[in-house]
DNA sequence: CGTAATTGCTCTAGTTACTATAGCTTCAAG
DNA sequence: CTTGAAGCTATAGTAACTAGAGCAATTACG
């Protein structure tokens, strides 16, 4: 009895929407399961695993090509898990340098909103500072 | 002489793309500019400071909808700025809050590469964590 | 002045990772 | 047996561009 979950019931079970799970099968990265005579899709156990590594990897932001390569990490587990590790650590650089962008970002922006004394849209150093960059780097005192 | 610049060259006055240019055109952020016997556009300085506008409020992370409510702000300088300080200020919340995702995704990013120890995909401590969330955020030690 | 290289034009399609809609069929409950 | 929920396929839409095809205009050089 290897298939006994309707589609709705694996979405509940893994907090992906039914469409994502027809989505992902689509795009390969499960595979094409049962049907009943009525063509509705059945599912078992394995497949509830494969759905939750997924959403996790992209909860943790790996980009769907990256999940299917970790996927197929997956389905040869002799195999040396270096390069599961390299991805993770690329992944890990990346966030870290997103993070820093945003950091920067955060600073301007509290700057262009700090700068705000109300008035007129002519006056405001809000619209000043979004129409050049330097007005706000520049920033004195 | 109110046109003078190719939009090559206003690509490179501007750091926008050539494509970007005429996209943002074709979606009504800038208005469509006169043209030479040839077809060709052909743009002058006021095109150059709203290209900047717009380039910097896309860097800020603003999306095109933002930017087009801040340019028709723009547009009418006698208007409060209350509006567009509201607006810098809940872009400035967003971006908060996706600095606190990516900092947790940051920390759970690396107790899952700090887990690696080498070895098979079948043991491995990243591809585990990847498969259940529980093994990486209760990790104890 | 002729020609070749560069730049420009429009239009269409592709990118990422889904989400929404339409129109239909199947299933489970009463 | 009927009704309402859930499932099916296929298509299109989202954000913000980017890439490509195929052609026209412009500019630089000899």
């Amino acid at each position: 009895m290897a298939h006994q979950l309707t589609i709705g019931r694996l979405s509940r079970e893994t907090g992906c929407k039914v469409p994502t799970i027809r989505y992902y099968e689509q795009e390969g990265l499960i595979a094409p399961v049962g049907r009943t005579a009525g063509n509705q899709r059945r599912y078992g156990r394995a497949e509830i695993e494969r759905l939750r590594f997924i959403r996790h990897a992209r909860d943790l932001g790996f980009p769907l090509e990256a999940v299917r390569e970790l996927l197929s990490f997956q389905d040869r587990p002799e195999q040396d898990c270096a390069e599961a590790d390299r991805m993770a650590r690329q992944h890990l650089k990346d966030v870290e340098s997103r993070l820093q962008r945003l950091r920067a970002l955060k600073a301007e922006l509290e700057r262009i909103v700090s700068a705000c004394e109300g008035g007129v849209i002519g006056d405001c150093r809000v619209m000043a500072c979004l129409a050049d960059h330097q007005l706000c780097s520049n920033d004195r005192h």
